[in-house]
DNA sequence: AGACAGGGGAGTG
DNA sequence: CACTCCCCTGTC
């Protein structure tokens, strides 16, 4: 059985912070598809164990090889960002496959994670590939042109997305997706605004756990009320003001401050900070969060 | 019962 | 640009 020592990876967080839906969870294991690949992994205190893929596959999809602790000094300037990043020190962003990704968030929209994972499991297990490991079978997302109608995608419980889902299938192929893999941030991200079911949030999305882009800063509901709490006095920012003062306020690793603040203001919103911040037990920067 | 949710699109001012 | 409404479906 194939072994990994780690630093600065907390598998669960990440596995299970809304970056990733096509998993199972047996034990301490999860199984995995991603990459049109089926995989397995557990940790245990600093070590990993994996099968169905070789070290190279899980470095890069874990993307254990982003360092962290330089990440972390370089947004520590920010006490929230600081803040979070102890909380969940550990948490990594995953390098999705593309149209992988692309099908997640359509499907994401509007919806909570356990029944994103639902639509997903459903769609892979209608139309995508067997898989199996061990004896556990697990069925990969399908391709463009493995994609049914959008009849079909409704019945599959997709909604309103199957729609788009299905304008996406026929807008892409292969050769956009190499395209969109060698293009830089912006171009790529008004690239995947031209696809159908696709705006800004899911554009950020792909951008950052799909195409390694850092620098994108995705804004979701969680994201615009804890950036309006902390960063505009609770005014009704658009998204567009908080999406330009994150990436100027985060800089390179804007994506990386966002997944921490997204996982840990799910945890603790800001009533609980404020409680926190009543006791001493934090630090506010000044002028922020002063009352409310 | 009726609103609302981890958005996008189309339409309007 | 910013705002409004609708879209599937489950949940409170």
């Amino acid at each position: 059985m194939p072994r990994l020592t780690v630093r600065d990876f907390d598998l669960r967080s990440t596995v299970e912070c809304g970056q990733l839906f096509t998993y199972a969870r047996l034990g301490e294991w999860y199984y995995i598809t991603g990459q049109q690949k089926l995989f397995a992994i557990r940790q245990r205190e600093r070590e990993v164990e994996y099968r169905g893929v070789d070290e190279g596959f899980i470095r890069r999809f874990f993307r254990l090889d982003d360092d962290l602790v330089d990440i972390r000094r370089s947004l520590k300037k920010d006490p929230i960002v600081a803040r979070a990043f102890s909380e969940s020190m550990g948490l990594r962003l995953v390098r999705l496959e593309l149209w992988e990704a692309i099908v997640g968030f359509i499907c994401s929209q509007a919806c909570n994670i356990p029944r994103i994972r639902t639509v997903l499991k459903a769609i892979a297990e209608a139309w995508g590939g067997r898989v199996e490991l061990d004896g556990f079978v697990m069925y990969l997302l399908p391709r463009p042109q493995a994609l049914p109608g959008e009849a079909k995608l409704r019945e599959a419980g997709a909604g309103f997305r199957a729609r788009y889902l299905k304008q996406a299938a026929e807008r892409v192929d292969d050769a956009l997706l190499d395209r969109l893999r060698r293009m830089d941030y912006h171009s790529a991200r008004r690239t995947l605004l031209s696809i159908p079911g696709v705006g800004p949030k899911i554009a950020d999305c792909v951008c950052l756990f799909s195409l390694g882009f850092l620098a994108a800063f995705p804004i979701d509901t969680w994201i615009r009320k804890m950036m309006r709490d902390f960063y505009f006095h609770g005014s009704n920012a658009t998204d567009q003001r908080i999406r330009d003062f994150g990436q100027a306020h985060f800089g390179e690793y804007a994506g990386y401050a966002q997944q921490y603040l997204y996982a840990f203001y799910r945890r603790c919103p800001l009533e609980r900070w404020n409680a926190a911040a009543a006791d001493g037990r934090m630090h506010f920067p000044s002028g922020r969060n002063a009352e409310r």
